[in-house]
DNA sequence: AAGGCAAGGTAGACATTGTCAACTCCCTCG
DNA sequence: CGAGGGAGTTGACAATGTCTACCTTGCCTT
C-alpha cells in the first residue's frame, strides 16, 4: 500500500491527464471539473485542491502541449544542411498538427482566457517562433545572403502564415463538408511546400 | 403601438444581434440563452421558440457571419481583369478579419458545434470557398491556361492557406508578446502578397 | 514523544445554465 | 363565431462552477 498516501501530485497530473480525455471524447466544451472528478472517482471539490478554476486546468493542458510541441519542433535541429533543416521544420510543425489535432485546436483555434495571465504559455510561442526566424537566418547565410532582421520576420510571417493556415484549416471541422478526402489534403501539403519554396527564391 | 404585436420574426432577429452582443462583449463561451432572453426582456425560454438550443442559435450567429464575409468578398468580382480581382478579393478577405475580428474567430477559430446538424452554416462556408475557386479559375482562363480542379482546388488551398494563417495569427493576442507593431504587419501583410503571387507564377 | 498545523480530500449549499412540460394569450382560418 | 395553433410565460429538474465548513494524515516544533 505504498500509494493513495501522498497522492499531492499524482492527483494533479492526473487530472491534468483526464481532462485531455474528457476534451478527447466530448470536446472542450464538455470539460467540467466535477466530470474530471467522477472518473477518477474523487469527491468533486478534490480538483480545487490543485486548480484554482476551471480555466485554470484548462490552461494546464494547453500549456503542456505548448512544451510538447516546442519539443517536437527542437529535434529537427540537429544540425545540417539549413535548408533541409528549415524544411524539416516546417513538415515537423504538420505533422504536430496532423498527429495531435486536439492538442493543436487547443493551442491555436481555442480562445484562451487571459494570455497574459499564463506567461509560460506565450514563452513557448515565443519559442517556437524564434526557431523559425533562426533556421531562415542559417538558410540565408548558407546561402550567402545577409538579410536584415525585418526581412526575416517578413519571411518568417509569411511561412507562419502558410503553415497555420494548413494546420487549423486541416483540423478544423469544415473541410469534411467542403468535400475534400485525405489524398486530397496529402496533394494540398505537397502543393503548399512547394508553393513557400518557389516563393522563398529571390 | 405598431409593434410587439407579432414579434416573431422581430425575436428571431433580435436574439441573433443581442447573442452577436453578448459574445462581443463576454466571449462566446459566456453565451447563455438565459442571458439573451434577459438583455431583450422575456423569458428565459421565449428563445426557444426560435431555436431548438444553445447550438443552434450560436450556429445561426455564425452563418450570418458567413453571409456577410461572402457578400464582402463578392463586391470584389465586379468584373474586370481576373488577376485583379483576385488580388482585391485577397485584399477584402484580409480587410474583413481586421474590420470583424469577432466574426472571423467565430467562423474560423472556435470548434462549431456539429457542422452537419447545421446544413445552413455549412452551405454558407462552401460558398466563400467556392468564391475564391471562382476567382482563381477566371485568372487562368484569361491566362490561357486550362486548370483541373484538382489543380484549381489546390492553388485555393495555398492561398487560403497564407490568408487565413496571416488573419488569424493578425487577430490573435500571440503578436503582442511576440514584439510586432502595427507597422511591421502591414509589411507583413504586402509581403505576404508579393509572395503569395511570385508562388502563383509557373 | 506530544501536540498542533497545514496540505490534501470530503460533503453540503447556492446561483446559474440548458432543457422539458404544462399553461396562457391572441391572431387566423374555417 | 369558435377551434386551432403559433408565440410567449411559468415552473421544474439535472448538471455545473464555486464558496464554506469539515475531516484526515503525515510532518514539524518544542
Amino acid at each position: 500500500m505504498t500509494e493513495s498516501k501522498r497522492p499531492s501530485r499524482d492527483l494533479r497530473e492526473a487530472c491534468l491527464a483526464e481532462a485531455l480525455a474528457v476534451i478527447a471524447s466530448d470536446g472542450v466544451e464538455k470539460l467540467s471539473l466535477r466530470e474530471v472528478a467522477r472518473r477518477l472517482g474523487v469527491s468533486h471539490q478534490a480538483p480545487y485542491k490543485h486548480f484554482p478554476s476551471r480555466d485554470h486546468i484548462l490552461a494546464g493542458v494547453v500549456a503542456r502541449a505548448f512544451a510538447d510541441f516546442a519539443a517536437y519542433l527542437d529535434r529537427c535541429l540537429a544540425g545540417g544542411d539549413p535548408a533541409i533543416e528549415l524544411e524539416a521544420m516546417g513538415q515537423a510543425y504538420l505533422d504536430y498538427a496532423s498527429a495531435h489535432p486536439l492538442e493543436y485546436r487547443l493551442m491555436f483555434g481555442t480562445p484562451l482566457p487571459e494570455p497574459e495571465a499564463h506567461p509560460e504559455m506565450m514563452r513557448q510561442a515565443r519559442h517556437a517562433f524564434a526557431l523559425l526566424c533562426e533556421g531562415l537566418r542559417r538558410k540565408a547565410e548558407a546561402e550567402g545572403l545577409a538579410l536584415s532582421d525585418e526581412e526575416v520576420n517578413r519571411d518568417a510571417m509569411f511561412i507562419w502564415s502558410g503553415l497555420h493556415g494548413f494546420a487549423a484549416i486541416s483540423t478544423s471541422t469544415i473541410l469534411g463538408s467542403l468535400g475534400f478526402e485525405p489524398h486530397h489534403m496529402q496533394a494540398a501539403r505537397a502543393h503548399l511546400f512547394c508553393a513557400i519554396g518557389k516563393a522563398l527564391k529571390p
